[in-house]
DNA sequence: AATATCCGTGAGAGCGCTCTCATGACTACT
DNA sequence: AGTAGTCATGAGAGCGCTCTCACGGATATT
């Protein structure tokens, strides 16, 4: 009964410079790595520490030290895209591996709706995290303005619509993306072209647009034919089918997500176009599907990995109490594969 | 200058109680909704809360409160495979959806190898999490004994190897499904078939050969036709290809996984053989990428979601103070589409 | 040899919260 | 009317850690 319970109490600070014949603050400087302290001191409190197996309390650092060496991946989406979505898991794994080896913990947040929303941002003031990583944000959201007013650093994926002073993002060259996209269907010779565009309100949905747009008032031609979807298969799907109604003679689509272009391919699979030769196709994303559909989907890669690697970073530096980095736009560029 | 500071400082406890006229003890009743309150002062000290924009802090509640409302996700892979393996991703949207309203965060902890392993459990133990998720776990796994043995509520995905008394899983009926899939082909009058295996070392692999030995016995044949791949498309296609070529007269496949299975419907086209015609292909998962294959593929449907669920409410029942229950195996079903 | 400097160490004051216990003011019982 | 019980509230002791400051002994300076 005794024996048990004395080994049940976990070891705190006191217990283990009462083992090592020292007191508490020696204890704090050998684990924190102070140089400050004698090699004969730190070998004893090192095997005090191996022999009762202590481990410093986060919540209790967290406290006195005023950080929590976490910070969190916030992500905005109803749940059906959530899970369906391939770039947002990326995403999530990738920004998990940055991390790794930092010290640094990921909690991940997922805000369906506006009440969860103000909730989060609770969360957040209540110094849980050290700082917020914004994934897949929609337009109208509140919680980069109320972050930023917190002081909490924060760093947005993808160019918020409205641009805040002091806050970073890192976005992807969407632009630059889809006029590459435009320009590799009208050198295919594909000359109607239409364009399955994403959300208004997102600006990765109108950049994409306005990339396409670029592309073929470059090349004196009017880009007037298109449809919206939100970036799932099924909008795709519909989108499709909406273009080949009203523009039958089309022989030519960009799709801004790989989601949306596989439901371009699937309608026009059954609408009896054959692609490329009917109608070329081109997506936007390059996700892991995009290589298995019939025919290989030619898309532009989103360097998803790539992003949430340096969202990281500059988050990690903004924590560190370095100055807010001016956006950062990573290029994309063109997968050729078969369906153009 | 002085009004800034004033407005940046955080409010405490103190604060609130000092605006409302009350003391620190009545403030935290408040907030923690306990009944022994008049309505006038709970009133008061709402108003002050609301006023001052008060948030608790959490690292202060979890060192008084022993408890961090937080649990840990943890898997344990390869980079590569992360990336690529859709089923991991739902786990997590599922298992951070299951989370939603309970006032529980998720910590995702990626755990590479061994030497990450260990500081995880260190980091565990800290007490920053409340409980374990376990996800994908390689059978030689220390982990799970370990966070046993410290006491720490532990919730493993897929049944482990070495059944530790005490700890709870939540499986999949892979031995189940493996049958299903193999009568499938059976009855198609494929008569043939051959098997792609997943890694020895991991109970799914090795329960979904031993669901389709059990089918093909059944059925008085002999299951000697085996090849073995790690989880990935790669694999899969290079396994296909061994199979090819020990049994060139196969005429059904069951892989163990849908990657494999994309893989080893690549492999098939390349060799020129047709599915179904030639050889019909069975694959595990349900991945969305199935739907999109070509044929689309006939599949076991792996509940995720519900696995990741269940996961989650065992985990907190157990947090709860609730005993360990029994082991959960979730029924899979059959997913007929055209490659069989 | 006397004073200044440095360095390893300990004492102790917080960090912001919860929870037990004590304290009065009331209501309820005999 | 007197005692017991109820209930809202406050005081204060931690929870486990970090960090400032003080202290004494060893080393460097003049």
């Amino acid at each position: 009964m005794g024996e048990v319970s004395v080994r049940r109490q976990k070891p705190t600070l006191d217990t283990v410079a009462a083992a090592a014949g020292v007191s508490r603050a020696t204890v704090s400087r050998v684990i924190n790595g102070s140089p400050r302290v004698s090699p004969e001191v730190k070998d004893a409190v090192e095997t005090a520490i191996g022999k009762l197996g202590y481990v410093p309390n986060r919540a209790a650092r967290s406290l006195a030290m005023r950080r929590t060496d976490s910070v969190a991946l916030v992500m905005r989406e109803p749940d059906a895209t959530v899970l369906s979505d391939p770039y947002l898991g990326n995403i999530i794994i990738a920004t998990s591996q940055a991390l790794i080896g930092t010290g640094v913990q990921l909690v991940l947040v997922n805000a369906r709706n506006d009440a969860e929303h103000s909730r989060l941002a609770d969360y957040v003031r209540s110094g849980h995290v050290d700082g917020v990583l914004l994934a897949s944000m929609h337009d109208d959201d509140p919680l980069p303005r109320l972050l930023l007013d917190a002081g909490i650093p924060t760093v947005v994926g993808g160019r918020p619509q409205r641009h805040l002073p002091g806050l970073s993002y890192v976005d992807v060259d969407n632009v630059g993306g889809a006029q590459l996209a435009a320009e590799r269907l009208l050198h295919a010779g594909h000359r109607r072209l239409a364009t399955i565009a994403g959300p208004r309100d997102m600006t990765a949905g109108s950049d994409r647009l306005a990339g396409y747009q670029r592309a073929l008032s470059a090349a004196g031609r009017k880009a007037d034919r298109v449809a919206y979807g939100d970036f799932t298969r099924e909008s795709g799907e519909q989108a499709m089918a909406t273009l080949l109604e009203r523009h039958p003679d089309v022989d030519g689509v960009f799709a801004a997500n790989d989601l949306m272009a596989i439901g371009a391919l699937r309608c026009l699979r059954a609408a009896g176009r054959r692609v490329p030769d009917d109608v070329a196709v081109v997506g936007y994303d390059d996700i892991e599907m995009a290589k298995y559909t019939e025919p290989p989907l030619t898309t532009i890669h989103q360097p998803a990995v790539a992003q949430a690697r340096t969202m990281t970073e500059i988050l990690l530096t903004q924590i560190g109490g370095d100055p807010v980095p001016d956006p950062v736009v990573l290029p994309t560029e063109l997968v050729e594969r078969e369906s153009v």
